[in-house]
DNA sequence: GTCTATAATTTGATAGAC
DNA sequence: GTCTATCAAATTATAGAC
């Protein structure tokens, strides 16, 4: 069962729970009578709180893009140089995924199955961070030559793929590498501060 | 419904069909209903030929982990010079996926819900390309002093996260960024050589 | 081998007592 | 608000004719 405050509501409860099953198992895979047994309560709660799977569903997906992509203003909406900037997007948002790893594959992965579905929802939703200006600031610097040219959207790419992805991968990863769940630790730690400097290797001139 | 040459068998019709249902919406997402539709046959057939939903997902399964690993080898046993590779690797694997956008998906979001499972299977089902030959390759050459330092499990990671991740993101991305299909396909356009050379910048002295 | 019809099971949803 | 019992719908699986 999920760990929450002793006085935690039963509507806590069950987002909670929710949370951890829909991550892990998707929409189509996750099952109410096993986030009712995750929240410690019975399966006709789930309904009177969510009027449905759907419901519920949405309400943990929009949670859980949420905690995925406004950590993305690190990088978006900060005034510091690119290269201090990417460094502190890597570090960070490499350990926000840490704590929450299965958080990519599921909103990617429904995202996918149902793009246009989210695409109006979210857009209303909240206010996504938008990345003109950090594309700007990457274009403005490539054209003073203070970068090696560049297109900003590959850039931008780069820096989120190797971020996320390694998450994405990690059992084919550890698999074929043949590591431990410690060595794969190991190998994102040293990520945080090494992946932020391979960026700027690539583009420093 | 699927396009196949006009004398398969029935029994490629099937593989066919679940391979473009499954890689979809994944083993839980799938109905058997939708998978005969698409293969132009009834539900009974299914069970006929491949007893159960368990073992026919399995089947496409090992078929879509084939179609996506061995490709590796491109990269793992060639005797090419390090850049070679790469530049070799990253066109080649992005045109692979590029016929295939959902099967990185599929396969890392399966393993990822069952990662016991697989392992034990796909350990003894083909045999892995072993990328141990491309790490000692990156080793020596940081030895000579080819290329800069760098750890070459974190190098491998980067190589694979920029050519597969973009087509996990891409809802997410055209949204965000705002890009058309055709603009995203030419954004994967310009990845094919572009990629490589950022790698190979990062690395190169 | 292929089909239609139907059984069996799983699962989301509701009724109604407390 | 919370529970137990139950329903209804969806979905996998099988029986049996051709």
């Amino acid at each position: 069962m999920v760990k929450l405050k002793k006085d935690a509501t039963t509507e806590e409860k069950i987002l909670a729970a929710a949370q951890k099953i829909f991550v892990k198992k998707g929409m189509a895979g996750a099952r109410m009578q096993e986030i009712a047994d995750e929240a410690g309560i019975n399966k006709a709660m789930l309904h009177y709180y969510f009027r449905n799977k759907e419901m519920l569903f949405e309400m943990i997906f929009r949670q859980s893009a949420q905690k995925l992509f406004p950590r993305l203003n690190i990088i978006f909406e900060s005034d510091a140089p690119l290269f201090e900037k990417i460094e502190k997007f890597v570090s960070e948002y490499i350990d926000v995924i840490r704590e929450n790893p299965y958080l990519p594959m599921f909103v990617l992965g429904e995202m996918n199955r149902n793009p246009e579905g989210f695409y109006k929802k979210m857009k209303y939703e909240f206010d996504f961070p938008k990345p003109d200006r950090f594309l700007q600031q990457i274009k403005k610097d490539a054209k003073e030559g203070k970068i090696k040219p560049i297109r900003p959207p590959q850039l931008l790419m780069n820096i989120i793929s190797g971020t996320i992805f390694p998450f994405m991968a990690r059992p084919m990863f550890q698999m074929h590498i043949g590591l431990s769940d410690a060595q794969f630790m190991e190998f994102i730690d040293q990520r945080k501060t090494e992946y932020a400097r391979f960026i700027i290797d690539a583009i420093k001139k």
